[in-house]
DNA sequence: CGCCGTCGTGAAAGCGCTTGCGGTCGAACT
DNA sequence: AGTTCGACCGCAAGCGCTTTCACGACGGCG
């Protein structure tokens, strides 16, 4: 440790705590062997004691945990781990944002779906955190893999890893799975962004729209094939509408971007009458936009977004819902399954659903703002 | 470990990674030993050159880092620490949500915070991540202190600890920094909330209104003063209002919140002209409540929030911004001297400044929405 | 009434690494 | 040329636990 015990505020004021043991109030560094000692027995049966091992007496078992607890023992996970044993697991949650709802919303669902079920009110997983954001970031993670042998599974949230990636991630030696991104290659959590996609382009064109613009985003760090451009193309083609490839716009992610990119939609000649947002923030900055132009949502342009941020209520914006809580909380689960030992789980593909809201309507549409 | 290893993909495809070394394919797995041996050099002498231990010579040290980059060798964290190194620190991330954007921004900033600087190109420091949203949560994880034996360095985000929960804390025997919260009794980065909210509605009073409403929320594990709601009450008698408790409602956080308590405002017999939310996220929804009443903002009724929140300029509202990332990066320079053994920083209180944007104007104006 | 299977417990050997304490060897001294 | 002194390196002792393996003490069996 080069960490300086004394840094902390001055004389500890714990002496309340505990002093049944020798020690006056246990300061958490006491030792399996204080234990030991305390409950009169020796390493081993103290040890296994703590570790609920059947074959110590049941008296001899009280014996033990009375003295930890007298002690304020705690096992050293690090030692514990050293010598063999599991202690408690260690996961790797590699994130690329946090400040995104999506990913914040997902990452509590993780939780949740990590401790799930734990009887004995130990929290049961650590969770490592890595955050991957940048280009940089992302490529010093899996070059210099810092999780390397610091973890016994890991999940990546919400971005695609490529060939390579995939391989250095391979390289931590651990069940890894991913959740609220692509399915490839591990098991997995997602929705089916391809339907999602469909189901907010095809309730536009059965509203009437045939002239209808994409908002997509291009994050340098979230490649990846776009599914929900894609959706969007097969959508459109189904429905008989040449390909205009001015109505799909790349912008960066955010309402920023949103509204960056509706404009260069309002700004050509045949503007669309309905748009598609990669995502609510985006689609949040397009309705922006447009009213900043002095048109109006639903009347002169619908949008459509997704995600249902918590936001997009407010906003008035039809979206296609995901379950993002629910992909980490199933994530979750998996991760524990595999931690457990159990073959890899399925992966599964979570529905969304059209929330109609009010800004969409049919093509000069008029009135249907309040509905 | 209890996790079998198999339970991986079947037969990794690792074969083509490095071979230098003895063993094919260095599979993570390699100890210091097999370094050592295949350096020709003892096992010290192969830890202290991997260690930067000044007593190694040039030559020597470059033929042990070539073996262990050959072997594909990455140090036991464990096993480095109970031999008492510190090898990379860990520090507990304690935050109460993650799907707000506040928590999630102050994450990305810490991360930055932690990493800083740190020229090896290896990422500064392990986070561990504790989730404490509920009051469950946060009873657990102050009575089990799962963070016992496992952190060098703990930082609490965004809320407040108690009395006892501080002792608690105290037990981890690490140095504790707050960030975003409250700026007791810990080495902390924060803003002055009670100077944003002076902010805020000496705005309003500024603009000539004297009958202002607070949306207040009532998280029951975000307890702790409320220098927000207490800054309105100072600003309103400083500028010689009178007190009026039906104007002060308290509400969930978020927009569903906002909206209600707006509405409960709305009902009030004199309802008031503006109102100062907590943050914009309740203060999008105040201001939908107020559209949805038909009243118009900030024509009939002006709302302020808290925060610069992402979504705040699409709404057009009117804000105090504080440095959320900001908060995150300094509070890991914190950490980082701290881990160091520096002595503890002072706190630090950044700035925060009113955004004028449209949702605020005088009472009884009119057509200045689009300024 | 002595033999053997159980149950409960200790002693001791590590887990993979760091480090204090010498030892070795060449270079700089006298 | 005989020493002295650094610079480098190896030996071995742990860090705090878990876990074989072996051992004493039972009770039930023949």
């Amino acid at each position: 440790m080069m960490i300086d015990p004394e840094a902390l505020a001055g004389p500890s004021r714990l002496s309340d705590v505990v002093h049944h043991g020798g020690r006056a109030g246990g300061d958490g560094r006491a030792g399996l062997d204080d234990v030991a000692r305390l409950a009169g027995v020796s390493l081993s049966t103290a040890s296994r004691a703590l570790n609920n091992h059947p074959q110590v007496a049941a008296a001899t078992r009280e014996r033990v945990l009375a003295a930890a607890a007298g002690l304020d023992y705690v096992v050293s996970p690090d030692a514990s781990r050293l010598a063999g044993r599991s202690s408690r697991a260690r996961v790797a949650v590699v994130v690329p944002h946090l400040s995104r709802w999506f990913f914040g919303r997902l990452l509590e669902g993780l939780e949740v779906g990590l401790r799930d079920g734990d009887p004995d009110g130990g929290a049961g997983v650590d969770q490592l955190l890595f955050l991957v954001g940048d280009v940089a970031g992302r490529r010093a993670f899996f070059e210099d893999l810092p999780a390397r042998r610091r973890v016994d599974a890991a999940v990546v949230v919400g971005f695609e890893v490529d060939e390579v990636e995939q391989r250095r991630l391979e390289l931590l030696g651990v069940s890894i799975v991913s959740a609220g991104g692509p399915r490839e290659p591990f098991p997995s959590v997602t929705v089916d962004d391809l339907r999602a996609g469909r189901q907010a382009v095809d309730h536009l064109v059965h509203l009437g729209h045939r002239r209808i613009g994409m908002l997509a985003t291009a994050d340098p760090a979230d490649r990846g094939p776009d599914l929900r451009s894609r959706a969007y193309r097969t959508a459109l083609t189904d429905a008989g509408v040449p390909d205009d490839p001015d109505l799909v716009v790349r912008v960066p992610f955010g309402p920023a971007g949103g509204a960056e990119g509706m404009g260069r939609l309002l700004g050509l000649r045949r503007p669309p009458t309905a748009v598609f947002a990669y995502s609510d923030e985006v689609a949040a900055g397009a309705v922006r936009a447009v009213q900043r132009a002095g048109l109006r949502v639903p009347d002169d342009i619908s949008v459509v977004g997704i995600d249902d941020h918590p936001l997009a209520g407010l906003l008035d914006l039809t979206t296609v819902a995901q379950p993002v809580h629910e992909q980490g909380v199933v994530a979750g689960g998996m991760v524990r399954v595999l931690l457990a030992g159990g073959d890899p789980p399925p992966s599964q593909v979570l529905p969304t659903h059209l929330v109609l809201r009010g800004s969409t309507a049919p093509p000069g549409a008029a009135g249907r703002a309040e509905t």
